[in-house]
DNA sequence: CTATCTATGTATAATAA
DNA sequence: TTTATTATACATAGATA
């Protein structure tokens, strides 16, 4: 698409991921939303973000009711047939397309590929470690915080975390009692999409403009 | 698209509404891996054809791992489900019947080992976006929070984990202070300690708990 | 992060099988 | 229902603001 053809692997540079993302989202959610409208069918949608938060879209139904008539099946017709079959063509053009690049270019080993992950895998689990240490120390854990003057700095760092929060919040609270209209737009697509604790931040311009208007029937409410 | 442009509005004539499900359907999942590849994020995507029939595509993930991580989301992220207990309960008999589904077959192939370790990145990846998302509530970057729940709710996890590491200071004092007996710690909190436990070592990967670490369909890069 | 623009790559409506 | 063809309508990568 666009002036270069892309292949589907995950995008390193994180920036191009996050635009692409967002993008993509739209995009896909605009799919679904004629889908359900073209074929009068239900349809759920559930992204998380590349920064962990949620993006939803149902049709007519609220996403719960969609879940719910899901995981209400019997678990014959639960299977997952069209995703395989998809899944299976897919790949095996991506695994053509691939063959004949390793043989184009650098011949890259199964074993090696092997070792990159698990090498990546390592990375991975030590970051996580070292991420759970600096959480575990919020907990009050003992093994984590073994000084008075550990102790101290923590709380030093939290109360002075804590007063920005509240300065913020005050802020914030000053903004909505205003006259003024609130900062944050609250969308509404025909069905319950949100960017959950997202909020759109330029005017209702984006993805809204191909959707007419209609009143939300679902009640996945965006709490922002 | 095609010859004509198409109104979104339902299609009335039976067959072309069911051709054009077949082909948007396809379309839609197809969209859908692209972005769970490309971005590496989460998708799921539930869709009941006009005849009743289901049709899913979930990323990475099982469907009902990330189905299970939207339903364990913590409310001001998702909005109220008012069917949540069910949902879990629901998900936990589909992830229990996934398992046993896996258990039976288990080809031990290079490609299914290189898929492991993909799952097994996947799996540390989100995990550590999930816990970065925590860590930045201790950031007190402002700029972060720009809704009033948003920072209610950052402002609630900052007290309470200043509660946390008061009490472990105390604890430290008196050991200093008094190197005989044991300290007896007088602060109060034992329920509201759960709580932000319950926070800082849950959240959305509280998902990790009830769901199995494992694919049910673990077959190709991506499974079902 | 969102919007806009342009050149291209894709998806798909209509049709026939 | 799925597939193949083809003419068009759409989506979007990359650059830019």
């Amino acid at each position: 698409m666009g002036r270069v053809k892309l292949q589907i692997k995950r995008i390193e540079n994180t920036t191009n991921r996050q635009v692409t993302f967002s993008k993509r989202r739209n995009g896909l959610i605009k799919k679904a939303y004629e889908l359900s409208v073209l074929c009068d069918v239900d349809v759920a949608l559930i992204m998380f973000s590349p920064s962990g938060r949620v993006s939803l879209f149902s049709g007519n139904k609220s996403i719960e009711e969609i879940l719910g008539r899901y995981v209400n099946l019997p678990e014959h017709e639960r299977g997952r047939l069209r995703n395989k079959e998809f899944l299976i063509k897919a790949l095996g053009k991506l695994r053509d397309e691939a063959d004949q690049t390793h043989q184009a270019a650098s011949p890259v080993s199964i074993d090696s590929q092997l070792e990159e992950f698990q090498q990546e895998i390592v990375k991975c689990k030590s970051r996580i470690v070292d991420m759970e240490k600096r959480l575990r120390i919020f907990d009050g854990e003992p093994s984590e915080i073994t000084t008075l003057s550990q102790a101290e700095y923590h709380e030093q760092i939290l109360e002075e975390t804590l007063k920005q929060v509240r300065l913020r919040k005050q802020v914030l609270q000053e903004k909505y009692s205003s006259p003024g209209p609130p900062p944050t737009v609250q969308v509404h697509l025909p069905s319950d999409t949100a960017e959950v604790s997202g909020f759109v931040t330029g005017s209702s311009s984006s993805i809204l403009d191909w959707i007419p208007q209609r009143d939300p029937q679902g009640s996945v409410t965006t709490s922002c």
